[in-house]
DNA sequence: TAATTGATTAAAAAAATTTTTAACGTATTG
DNA sequence: CAATACGTTAAAAATTTTTTTAATCAATTA
């Protein structure tokens, strides 16, 4: 039976995308990137490799915004440049392997965020040791400071903790140590 | 001896505080807090539990910022509501636990980004299925319909693998397979 | 219960970010 | 090697977000 046009039919299909690429932009968000970077990246994700005029035909947006979205992308791993035979202009295509960003986003993140902060810790407590060490001040004082080194080396555990699984994440090993189906794990 | 005064100890004591505000503030950056809001929170780090006015005061800032500031970080779950004896002011403190915050935050977000997407394919799906069904309609349109089905199709194993890393980390299962202490791990 | 203090909301101002238009540089092709 | 097409950078415009001031609401105390 003929229930729809060609027309329609592919009105339809376009909706079922959007319905997901609304979706993915919002996720995005939670990634650092823009609505529109994240709706770009939503478009490629059901497209072969596009041109940056591809893409402005399809976001209605300008050249520029694609360059600097699709920049973006790349930073973030997620879109790569290609070659497509005969074509001058650039070509772009999404990453649609999810386990792989996220492999890649959080172990950076995470290390990036303990070894920030692990070298804060560590000038910090250097320069607390040097009120510490002065006998001549006030108990007050330096009281205060060895509870604020206390309050540092109390910290340190979790970064090594995040040091360590942004490791096993990078290595692989978080990513097979989880089940990838539905409800295996027990209730 | 005496290196120091006490003016000069107590100003390096809020250096190495600041060192480190500095570095939990640009963190924070991350996880969706706003520059002051991080700083805010680096601040009650080092204190015990602070009124509205005491942060104003400590950071320069309005009281409805403190205000707002504060209402971020009690959604995060990085600060409390105190009670403090015989004090009119509302108090506040702010959240140690990383360990916690870690867990809270990421497992929410997880499980609300692949509960969004896992929604959005599946309305997307149901609508391909209408187009894929009809066999009027020409060989390339439920082509590309099958295609989108199948694209989408292939993304739900990452999705429930988030749902279940989620669980992992709000029962506590995954905090405790990563050690916490440093180089731990061979090399 | 009136007066006062403190917190939050609303509106305005300020600041930062995003987007576009326009200019520039680079590379490809005839 | 000239001409043209493409991508990126720079500057301007637009939008969004953040912050503040002002007003309102709520609660405590005298």
């Amino acid at each position: 039976m003929s229930d729809f046009s060609r027309e329609e039919a592919e009105a339809s299909i376009q909706n079922a995308k959007d319905l997901v690429i609304e979706s993915l932009a919002e996720t995005m968000d939670l990634y650092g990137v823009t609505r529109s970077a994240g709706t770009l990246y939503g478009t490629m994700y059901f497209e072969g490799d596009m041109t940056l005029d591809e893409m402005r035909t399809q976001l209605g947006m300008s050249k520029p915004s694609m360059s600097t979205g699709v920049k973006k992308l790349q930073d973030l791993n997620v879109a790569k440049k290609t070659f497509r035979r005969g074509q001058r202009k650039h070509t772009y295509i999404a990453e649609r392997d999810f386990f792989k960003f996220f492999s890649d986003f959080f172990s950076d993140q995470w290390k990036r965020e303990a070894n920030l902060n692990l070298e804060a810790i560590d000038k910090a407590q250097m320069q607390l040791n040097e009120t510490i060490e002065d006998s001549s001040l006030p108990e007050e004082t330096w009281k205060e400071a060895e509870k604020v080194h206390r309050i540092l080396e109390e910290s340190k555990p979790y970064y090594y903790w995040l040091q360590n699984l942004a490791a096993m994440l990078r290595s692989g090993e978080l990513i097979d140590a989880v089940p990838y189906s539905r409800k295996q794990r027990k209730s």
